[in-house]
RNA sequence: GCGGGAGUGGUGAAAUGGCAGACACGCAGGUCUUAGAAGCCUGUGCCCGAAAGGCGUAGGGGUUCAAGUCCCCUCUCCCGCACCA
């Protein structure tokens, strides 16, 4: 080994006599695809080992996209992410699991068929097949060949058959008939997920009607509780996700009380939700939604309450369509019936109001106008009383109304409740009116049962039929009602899409007009029957399809029990925040039924959460519409995969919002050019190569007796590796990580002449570039395999180990003390670190003073306090004076 | 209205309470070249200036030896929820 001698010249050791201006340029078309072929040559390069395996293991999970044929620059953004962390784990020894998969149905499948008059599965199919070949293109390190699912096809969604068969006999799916959410242009039902601010959330200028339906619904409200309260112990999921859940589920308690409607016998008593029982002798009217069921029933006979009712309807539809609801100005009409307070025995006038939501609770609440901001106002405006019933701690002349108040006041004017504390009354009053039989404690919750029937073709059939004969279900099918709906038999799945199909733009189930797949027979009797002919919601299929990858292949079960343990929890789940609710809370629901089942040991599907920052294009988000779109094939053909992805880690933090200049990616393709050239450079040069050394045969005492170059050298890259290890450990902040690279980078740069004459050991440089390249490897595949082969290695570079910071390189020769004077910098005094640590302070006090900037500033003033302050990070020295 | 996030150069951004603006983009000047491109070098928060210096993290106040960072108030932008009784 060549320790004392100077340095080959590093251009002409090939031999070759080559020059500076004939080093190969960067290239990476040509690069990439060569790199890439090689890699889809070996299908099993990314595979996990098997669960038996020992190792600890790593399941990185990105959101499977929909396969639109088109990646955008939100996937390459989320996948890079996911890639640099599962090449990170791989690299640090753990069994990674990193799949990838299609959410293949759904409605544009359709739309495309309408339009190309081509079957949706052609069309899904091929998008699949196009988009897969762009992410190869990148570089992803996906297990295609162990992993790779598509949910439209019957080997997946047999099981979403089969798991619905279990919901069903275990009572978690039913049907019933239900007002749904109708979007006319879907030509299907929507989940109240799904409707955003009255309109459709494919369809943004769509207004969701309502419509009578017989649906099948999961009964998801059975978790409501557990989902809420699971939430508290996931601190790996950000608490915007959290927060966003629990509004979603809206857990309230409260209590219902009923009122008897005066002097009608035979009409049932109104039930009203309250969270404030305790100011029911604040109560000065009753407020009914306009569709509660005793306003149908009145408005039979009063054909002025009917029109104002028909009114207030029509004017809720307006709204909603302008995006008004919400503030439009409450106003209701009195019904000229009342009711009696169960509580005190008095008569409460009747209303029905504009403002009262016929879904939430039981559409109908008891007017406390002292205490209810929205009653106060209806109050005001009918002139309708007010009446105080809890007396503030405060000052209440100051107060204006309605009152609010603290957790401590108490009530007054509330009979025999007088005096007693807010809380405590609400407890007892509600078990009073238990105990006398005209209300309850209770709990309400916004979330619904999930409605999962869809009117349309591209989706998993429901495995139910409706036996002509008439059969009730058998027994242990609880959730069937009688009248013919039976659940097929296991050994029926996979009830089959058929493949030969007319779409049209005509509602109502397209599978219906199949004949061939409605008419069956009736698994119970055997005589003739009807195919349920709706399909299920697709976010079914996005539910479980995590566990799926843990034993993608399994043709007898959804997956192994024992592979999904191994695997279970996801430890980091990565994705966009739009599916902070729809999918994510569904997920966590079926994860629930599947423990239930007996199928998995977890509770919740993910350890960690990260929800990525969106793409965005001069100001706003990427979309055709705003004509901002950049394209990932693009970008890669200009500048090549690695620099599209890494620009894709370095414009900003992952978490932020990311906004895409196409100069970045140049000026990150600029940058890999310079690392390929100095790699170029000194690889001829590179010791290793001709001894056949490896690096890490080369003792740290080896670097011992460094020359100073050499030492900076190796310090700045133990700091930029401790540097890049803590940020994969942590915060993910993936554009310093890069910055530190490039810091490395361009110091290598700067030391060019002393490479080159011999000042940094060969040794030094190997050690440089093979560890530079190991670095790379997470952020630029590409690049770093090649520049793996140019050292003369023959190994696998993503199988190498990750580098380990040496802390005693690492470490600086001199230390840089800031010197402040009242709080500002005046100077900065450099001390060799090798200063024993007694006499280092007296040392720093000395030299900081002896500084002639600080004595500049300290002319005419009075030293109150030298102050010395040690930090992990360093030293710092603050001179108060006055 | 409620909840969450953010506000730092021309731009994307960096900064465990301790040197504000790392790294990059852009721009300017230089070098190389017949010329250009690429590469390389230098400069680049603002103000005044030859220099020394002064001012600077949306605005205002506070805590601290020390605040972009912590606390209080105000403003602006983005996201989510929105008459939930």
């Amino acid at each position: 080994m060549d320790e004392s001698g100077t340095t080959k010249a590093a251009v002409a050791s090939d031999g070759s006599g080559s020059d500076k201006n004939e080093v190969q340029r960067y290239n990476p078309a040509e690069i990439e695809p060569r790199w890439q072929a090689k890699w889809d040559a070996q299908p099993n390069l990314y595979a996990a080992e098997p669960h038996t395996s020992g190792k600890p293991k790593f399941y990185c999970l990105e959101m499977l996209p929909y396969p639109s044929g088109q990646l955008h620059m939100g996937h390459v953004r989320n996948y890079a992410i996911g890639d640099a962390l599962a090449r990170f784990m791989r690299m640090r020894g753990y069994n990674v699991l990193h799949p990838m998969g299609w959410d293949a149905f759904g409605l544009p499948a359709e739309n495309a068929a309408l339009k190309n008059n081509t079957p949706p599965r052609e069309w899904t199919l091929k998008n699949i097949a196009q988009m897969k070949v762009q992410m190869q293109r990148i570089g992803y390190s996906y297990d295609w060949a162990g992993t790779e699912i598509a949910t439209c096809l019957p080997e997946y969604y047999r099981w979403n058959q089969w798991f619905f068969l279990k919901m069903v006999e275990r009572g978690l799916a039913y049907r019933r008939s239900s007002k749904v959410n109708w979007c006319p242009q879907c030509a299907t039902v929507l989940a109240n997920e799904q409707v955003i601010g009255g309109c459709c959330w494919r369809h943004e200028d769509q207004i969701v009607e309502q419509r009578e339906l017989e649906q099948w619904f999961l009964r998801i409200t059975k978790y409501a509780d557990e989902l809420l309260d699971g939430l508290d112990t996931m601190p790996g999921w950000p608490e915007k996700v959290r927060t966003m859940q629990r509004n979603w589920i809206g857990r309230s308690e409260g209590a219902e009380v009923e009122f008897r409607v005066t002097a009608m016998a035979n009409t049932p008593a109104i039930t009203v939700f309250t969270t404030r029982v305790d100011t029911i002798f604040g109560a000065t009217s009753i407020q009914l939604a306009p569709e509660h069921a005793l306003v149908k029933e009145w408005v039979k006979t009063d054909a002025q309450l009917a029109s104002a009712v028909d009114a207030m309807i029509a004017e809720q539809k307006v709204a909603r369509e302008t995006g008004d609801i919400g503030n439009i100005e409450k106003h209701g009409v009195a019904t000229g019936k009342t009711a009696i307070n169960p509580f005190n025995g008095e008569t409460l006038p009747i209303w029905v109001a504009n403002y009262i939501l016929a879904d939430y609770g039981t559409g109908a609440i008891m007017s406390v106008p002292a205490h209810d901001e929205r009653d106060f106002e209806f109050a005001q405006k009918y002139g309708l009383a007010v009446k105080r019933v809890v007396a503030p701690n405060v000052d209440t002349d100051k107060l204006a109304l309605p009152y609010g108040e603290e957790d401590d006041a108490v009530l007054i004017d509330s009979g025999e409740w007088t005096g007693e504390a807010v809380l405590e009354a609400q407890e007892r009053m509600a078990r009073f009116a238990e105990e006398h039989g005209f209300g309850k404690k209770t709990t309400t919750y916004r979330l619904k049962d999930w409605g999962v029937s869809r009117q349309r073709y591209w989706g998993t059939p429901i495995p139910m039929v409706y036996c002509t004969n008439g059969h009730a279900a058998g027994a242990g099918h609880e959730g069937v009602k009688a009248g013919g709906v039976v659940a097929l038999p296991e050994s029926a799945l996979p009830v089959l899409l058929p493949e030969q199909i007319e779409i049209t733009q005509e509602g109502g189930s397209p599978l219906g007009k199949v004949p061939e797949f409605v008419n069956t027979t009736c698994p119970v009797c055997g005589g003739p029957a009807r195919r349920e002919t709706d399909t299920m919601d697709t976010f079914v299929d996005s539910s479980w399809y995590f566990y799926r990858y843990t034993d993608a292949r399994n043709s007898t079960a959804p997956f192994d029990s024992e592979k999904a343990n191994y695997w279970f929890p996801i430890d980091q789940y990565i994705g966009g925040v739009e599916h902070a609710i729809l999918h994510l809370i569904y997920s966590r629901f079926w994860t629930k039924v599947m423990r239930d089942l007996g199928l998995i040991a977890n509770s919740e599907p993910a350890e960690r959460l990260f929800t990525q920052g969106m793409v965005i294009k001069d100001g706003a988000k990427m979309s055709k519409s705003k004509g901002n779109v950049v394209s990932p094939d693009l970008m890669i053909e200009k500048y090549g995969a690695d620099a599209t992805r890494m620009y894709a880690l370095f414009a900003a933090p992952p978490d932020r919002d990311l906004e895409w200049q196409e100069e970045g990616v140049a000026g990150i393709s600029r940058f890999l050019a310079r690392v390929y050239r100095l790699v170029g450079k000194y690889a001829p040069n590179v010791q290793y190569i001709e001894h056949g050394m490896h690096a890490d045969e080369i003792a740290p005492e080896q670097f011992a007796g460094q020359t100073a170059a050499g030492a900076a050298l190796l310090r700045t890259l133990h700091q930029t590796i401790a540097k890049i290890t803590e940020d994969f450990n942590g915060r993910w902040h993936f554009n310093t990580c890069i910055a530190a690279i490039m810091i490395l980078v361009n110091e290598i740069y700067a030391a060019e002449a002393a490479m080159d004459s011999g000042e940094v050991s060969s040794a030094t440089i190997a050690e440089l570039l093979r560890t530079l390249t190991l670095l790379l490897v997470p952020f630029a595949p590409f690049i770093a395999a090649e520049l793996w082969k140019d050292l003369g290695e023959t190994t696998d570079v993503f199988q190498q180990p990750w580098p380990v910071a040496d802390k005693e390189l690492a470490r600086e020769s001199e230390i840089e003390i800031p010197v402040q004077v009242n709080g500002k910098l005046a100077t900065v005094i450099k001390l060799a670190a090798d200063t024993d640590e007694a006499a280092l302070e007296v040392a720093i006090k000395a030299a900081s003073l002896a500084d002639e900037k600080v004595a500049a500033r300290l002319i005419g003033k009075t030293i109150v306090k030298h102050l010395v302050i040690n930090k992990p990070s360093g030293k710092l020295v603050n001179l108060v004076v006055k």
